[in-house]
DNA sequence: TTTTATTTTTGGAACGTTCCAATTATTGTG
DNA sequence: CACAATAATTGGAACGTTCCAAAAATAAAA
């Protein structure tokens, strides 16, 4: 066990022959030093080994770089593609993200965030767990944190809001369908407690009504977001409904699910059925038949939410509806 | 904006009616204070409305409670089940983890450990990039940092190392092949890169060997660790040799990418071949036809890694292997 | 009771940075 | 060249905690 002598800003100073205030004028890159001094404190920087102490910066100037991701579920395919977007991005503006996962329970939720607050962090991304109260998000905000909602709206919440235009996307995809001459069909999965959901099905639902009188058309089935509730939810809509002739799904997950009750029962999907699903994950290109469905880009949500992130000063809360685009396939 | 006055420990104390240094006693929970101040730190912490600064904590004390999560691609399924349950148990042994993805690449994993030295990180639990050098692991160690492995051995590294018993999995799941008659029986997926695939297919070839003379029937089929992998291994495996039996996979992945391609040739998966993953992962026990597979206990792993983030004194650096077990399902 | 041992409590220094107000160096102007 | 204006640099205080050594309170022993 040798003694660690740690550097700190005066030892490059010393070395650099100028101030510590110099020194950190420079860490932080201020302006207003000159290219001479800061030429060489860089190299003392580099000679002498100083790694820079964050505690000690955030604690004397009351603010940190730290961001907070608090996702709803890490284990949705779709939910680690954008936080490994989000991440990355987060960490190209110079700042630092801190994942958590709240396993969809407002409870752990709040919990983790109370827990949170003692690094300091200075934002909050957050796909809120089912329940959230727009207080609570507003309690955030007054106490001088920036928070950023992603893929799920709060009403009522004064924050930032970036999702995807889900309406945009159903509309889209059931339109397709109807297009290709379907007309039994049915949308499948997710549930009202997220509001995303909400949103999709009114997609699904205004493109249907908008081609059809007959409501008798139209029909919903819920389910978990995972692929054994896609494969159930199949089940419960053919049982219903055996004349079925194309599904609209909540996500790419419940379509995995569905397709996979079809080839049980010796349904061929995109032939016998056709299927359409949303997120546009990377399996669903690869799969056979490969999946029609709505790409949701993850970069450019993440861009979005750095945008927010590097804004954060002015107090305008806006709300981004990322695009989405049809990704035509063959299950349809 | 309201001018916000931060409550602190003088404050506490003041309101307690004690010093500032017993207050600092109470938050560390030391057992040198008594039940009675105790009592009354904890009224005046819930009264005033207290938070900790971790900030001014891990700078007085020179040590956090943070630990790095270095996790190689969070895309992968396994990673993610296996991060999730990390995160949780951490967070119960009063630590907080810190989230990052190397994406398989040792640039990125040793800038990213770079940045996070300067957050004061205490450990770094890590699933090392391929190429990663026990120099690089050894150097973080005599910093003072305490370094776990996790699903991946660095030799040479003086590291503590948990790992699922890889070769005992392939052991036992070949060995239930041989015993139900299968004879042709491949080894599918993984590569030479990472250290759990030598460990896997030693597994597979001690079963083969001990059961046949014959050489001819063992067979290696490498690929990416992806759905895609397996699906392209399989096709592969089936070119070469169309008389196979059963497949044994480097994981559950590659099981369901090979899986995929049987049913898209009209060959029924756990009827005319057998297959057998490995991971266990949730979806396994749910597909038709539900996957034969090694349990890897995600929770087990880490609570090994918390074991030893709480011994982190004890110099010992130990290798855990955990044990895993067969899941006999219907695919063989 | 007095003395000794033990447990609790305490104020001041320290951790490594940024902020602030003041000082010094540099540039521009007539 | 003198003077003002601006740019760059600086030392000391401050951020909120824990450490330390010493003091005070309590318990145990004589």
């Amino acid at each position: 066990m040798k003694k660690q002598e740690t550097i700190t800003v005066v030892d490059v100073a010393k070395k650099a022959g100028v101030s510590k205030s110099t020194v950190s004028l420079v860490l932080t890159n201020s302006n207003k030093v000159s290219e001479k001094s800061k030429r060489k404190v860089l190299k003392a920087i580099e000679e002498t080994g100083y790694v820079y102490n964050r505690d000690a910066a955030s604690l004397r100037s009351r603010r940190s770089n730290l961001v907070a991701i608090v996702i709803n579920d890490l284990t949705n395919p779709y939910s680690t593609q954008l936080t490994v977007a989000l991440e990355q991005q987060i960490r190209s503006i110079g700042m630092f993200a801190i994942l958590v996962s709240s396993g969809e329970s407002v409870e752990q939720q709040s919990e983790l965030i109370q827990r949170l607050e003692e690094y300091k962090v200075s934002a909050y991304v957050i796909c809120p767990a089912p329940g959230t109260s727009p207080d609570f998000l507003n309690g955030l905000v007054d106490k001088g944190r920036l928070v950023i909602n992603i893929m799920r709206e709060i009403q009522g919440a004064k924050v930032s809001t970036i999702i995807p235009d889900n309406v945009s996307g159903t509309y889209m995809s059931t339109n397709l369908l109807i297009k290709k001459g379907y007309k039994n069909i049915a949308f499948l999965g997710g549930n009202e407690s997220i509001s995303d959901y909400h949103q999709r099905l009114a997609g699904y639902n205004n493109a249907m009504h908008e081609h059809f009188q007959d409501d008798a058309l139209t029909q919903v089935i819920q389910s978990n977001t995972t692929r054994d509730g896609g494969r159930k939810g199949m089940k419960e809509l053919l049982n219903q409904s055996p004349n079925i002739e194309a599904v609209v799904c909540f996500s790419d997950v419940i379509a995995y699910g569905a397709i996979e009750y079809m080839k049980e029962q010796q349904i061929k999907p995109g032939v016998d059925i056709g299927i359409i699903g949303f997120d546009d994950l990377k399996d669903s290109q690869l799969m056979s038949p490969a999946l029609t469905t709505i790409h949701i880009d993850e970069n450019q949500i993440a861009r979005a939410v750095c945008q927010e992130l590097m804004d954060a000063n002015s107090n305008a809360r806006n709300k981004v509806l990322v695009g989405v685009d049809l990704i035509e396939r063959s299950s349809c």
